[in-house]
DNA sequence: TATTATGATGTAAACGATTACATAATAATA
DNA sequence: TATTATTATGTAATCGTTTACATCATAATA
């Protein structure tokens, strides 16, 4: 293996010109550093990282938890990630904590283990203990934002769109449409995002005068078939609703299926609209109508603001909020 | 910070012994031992992963080079591998190609700059350079495996499925069904499970005594535009075929909606048959007949599989096949 | 008991880079 | 030209481990 030793013996200068050349150019004369550069290409030195890592104290890696890789909601994010990351030659490892928090303690003992920089998490739960009510941010966390969640009481820096004008808007779609009794199906249970989303809903029922009905929520996880269930569940109600607003796409195909399966005719009988626009959602029959999230940008944003973050930026609470849109399709229809 | 010359100092030892106590235990007394445990704990020590990684020149890390993570079908087998390196704690480090080989060239750099030992690579790319016909394996290349692709010519570990003969069973069902006329959608150019699962086609076609027909093969790229695309070719033939074999169930579900938009009703007018059996498989309309895989499996075994050839085992080639099966539901019809 | 084998510990040299500091070379100024 | 400021380079310490080797204590053997 060909260290800077070698490269330096080849360019007959001493270790430290060699290492200056290559990390400030600009601090040494242009001659020496026409030598180092031709040794370095005869030699065909490449620095060592683990090396470098090691004395620089840094990784130039950034940990991105992630509740379920499966779900290609995420996966967009972590492609925007990616992206961003790799232009700024930062690695990005992954960690799927499969939702359970134990998880998430493992994998975030990797940055106190100086095996990554940042974290980077798109689940709920912030991955250091933190006593409730905290206002300000601990000074001995390591640098992280969070991206589609946020957290209500410790202000994180976070990416995400408004989930509760986006809801509202959603749901203001159905109701303009004539529908009067419009059920929600909900995600996991502490999960804000949803609490934001079914806000918008009770906010658009508002703006109509109806009044919300706690019968006409049904708990979800996120899941296709926590969204089948669901459904089932609604439909079994004396007067089923007449729409569904469901906190996310994988929900409402699996609400679209048990609709199917208790013999209604979609939309014709019940609209359904989803929350994500993930690809899949323009191959569901009908097609859905839901409310489209800028994923890739959503991920390239947090890993900039993490960049910034890890370059000594304020660690104040910095929010970006990024735009939403409706994308009408078949899945909702005007009431008769 | 506290590093292992506190505890060296708390324990009333030399820095060698701790080392020594906490990687080879039965190298040291008990009492001594002990007397390093009491330290760590009492000073809170935890090793610095950086310079352990740089002194031991490795990292603890693998390389995952996935074509596409927005791809359910990979992140299923991702979650495999996660779960047997998070069990022998390695980390894994993702790398999106977006398919592009460049992006593998860049990341697979990571392993000669030693920041991964080993790669798994679910495309169908290796990322070295190498010559045609090359019958071994090169000894210059960083361990490595392959998980779903393989290789023709050079002998690359490989963990997946046999794709001819879970074609075969596929398209024989179909035969079995009564159709006769069935097309194949086809995945990428230089996929050579693809060329697997045609073969396996062929195979079928044979079997029942029917010709190959070049025309009945539509070119798609696994992914649900592509499918759509592919479908809505075939179904420009003069004879429609009554039945599509499709080489990944998000071409089928393309394909799927392809019919529908051309006014067809599945399954009675086309029979529908993926591959991969991903979890939206059961939620389409009707629910799709196709092959599954053990995706977890595959990754859990490929991972296992690279743990082996890091930990000197030889570096011949082995082929893990994994058994698939069809899984039956409403996509496919007899025909009438 | 003297000698040898065995096991436990310590000493110090790596690993390959970065960087504070000292020194040498050059340019700018008096 | 002599002096000072500036810039370029080299020397050597350092980061926190691991590990080859030397040393010392103890147990086993003659």
């Amino acid at each position: 293996m060909v260290t800077i030793k070698d490269v330096a013996k080849l360019a007959g200068v001493s270790i430290a010109t060699v290492s200056r050349s290559l990390a400030e150019p600009d601090k040494v004369s242009e001659k020496t550093r026409n030598k180092v550069i031709q040794a370095v290409e005869e030699s065909g030195y490449v620095a060592n990282t683990l090396a470098q890592n090691f004395r620089r104290r840094r990784s130039n890696t950034v940990l991105v938890l992630v509740p379920d890789i499966a779900n290609p909601f995420f996966a967009n994010i972590i492609q925007g990630i990616e992206q961003v990351a790799r232009q700024f030659k930062y690695r990005v490892l992954l960690g799927d904590t499969q939702g359970y928090d134990e998880n998430e303690r493992i994998y975030s003992d990797l940055v106190s283990h100086k095996q990554a920089d940042g974290i980077i998490c798109l689940g709920r739960n912030i991955p250091f203990p933190y006593r409730k009510g905290r206002q300000s941010l601990d000074p001995a966390w390591p640098p992280f934002v969070m991206a589609c969640e946020y957290h209500r009481d410790i202000p994180v820096p976070a990416v995400g769109i408004d989930n509760v004008a986006a809801a509202e808007v959603g749901v203001r779609h159905l109701l303009s449409l004539g529908h009067r009794h419009i059920a929600y199906i909900d995600g996991p249970e502490d999960s804000i995002l949803c609490e934001d989303r079914l806000q918008g809903y009770k906010n658009a029922l508002k703006s109509s005068q109806l009044r919300f009905e706690k019968g006409l929520v049904a708990q979800g996880d996120f899941t296709l078939a926590s969204g089948y269930r669901a459904m089932t569940t609604l439909l079994q109600r004396k007067q089923r609703p007449s729409a569904v607003f469901c906190a996310n796409d994988e929900m409402a195909i699996g609400a679209m299926q048990a609709c199917r399966d208790a013999g209604c005719e979609l939309p014709r009988d019940i609209s359904i609209l989803g929350f994500d626009d993930i690809v899949f959602a323009e191959y569901t029959s009908p097609r859905l109508t839901t409310i489209h999230q800028p994923r890739n940008e959503i991920g390239e944003q947090a890993m900039t603001l993490l960049l910034n973050i890890l370059s000594g930026a304020s660690p104040a609470a910095s929010r970006v909020i990024l735009p939403f849109s409706l994308e009408l399709r078949d899945s909702t229809k005007r009431l008769e």
